[in-house]
DNA sequence: TTTGAAGATGATAATGGTTCTCATTTGCAA
DNA sequence: TTGCAAATGAGAACCATTATCATCTTCAAA
């Protein structure tokens, strides 16, 4: 199940609709796994798709709720989206090309969890960023 | 030297205004540790001091460059600043009421460099934001 | 398959945080 | 005290995001 059913949307409670279907898609496609809503926007003007701005804002929220989404508060004022593949990570930003790089360490994980309940606070989740820059040639990651 | 001294504005290369020693006093009060432009802004229009919105956020920029505060990007949109102290930590957000505390794990703190190294990054600094809430009681927190 | 109403869409206005503009004021070295 | 570069403040501008609302779709029931 890699092209967007329209279950996926059934099954999260909303409609199956031309725009829902087209952002699914394009998440699904795999090409660019973080993306914001003025990206997939884009995306989407890109493929033929005519989609309105205000309902790519609205799907991807919806998205996000309906847990197909998650979404990311990196620096530099706007959120980005990427596919919920069940499993947690954290992730590296690359502050020269934009590059997202996502790790999972177990040990961090377990840290935090250990800090939270020591002080007494019910963990809801987390977000670990890690802002650095590509070390070798010039920028071996896209753009 | 818990009161602001023209010197810490000097040795940063500001020069030593109303505005910008006002804002330097409120974040040496300790009141709170930490704040937003707008907050900063309505404590000082509280105090009496009378500054623009405007004048606010650029200070507290040139402070964030100059090191003397620190940014935070919190989810919910606005940054927080608060003192930069040297010594580095990460926080724990309360969804509930909002209390901000912080923490410092030598653990997270290597297994992140470890992390970044690994896979050819150099990180410039990293943000660890936990949300949780508070557990205990009707949050032991203030507001 | 047609139909109708709830729900979805999209153009645009509105919002909220932050930055920019620019005329006026201030800090400070000479 | 003076002169000017730097700083300030009021308001416009900006940008990401959300709200509004008239129109258009989806889909279940007939």
């Amino acid at each position: 199940m890699d092209k967007p059913q329209p279950d996926d949307l059934k099954d999260a409670g909303l409609k199956s609709t031309v725009p829902r279907l087209n952002i699914l898609a394009l998440f699904k496609s795999g090409q660019e796994r973080h993306m914001s809503a003025e990206d997939v926007y884009k995306q989407l003007l890109a493929n033929g798709d005519d989609v309105g701005l205000a309902t790519v804002y609205r799907v991807l929220t919806q998205f996000e709720q309906a847990g197909l989404l998650v979404r990311h508060y990196f620096e530099g004022g706007k959120s980005v989206f990427e596919l919920n593949q069940g499993k947690h990570h954290d992730h590296i930003v690359c502050l020269q090309c934009g590059h997202v790089e996502e790790f999972y360490d177990a040990a961090i994980e377990s840290r935090q969890e250990k800090v939270a309940t020591e002080r007494g606070f019910a963990v809801h989740n987390h977000s670990l960023h890690i802002y650095a820059d590509c070390v070798n040639k010039a920028c071996p990651h896209k753009h």
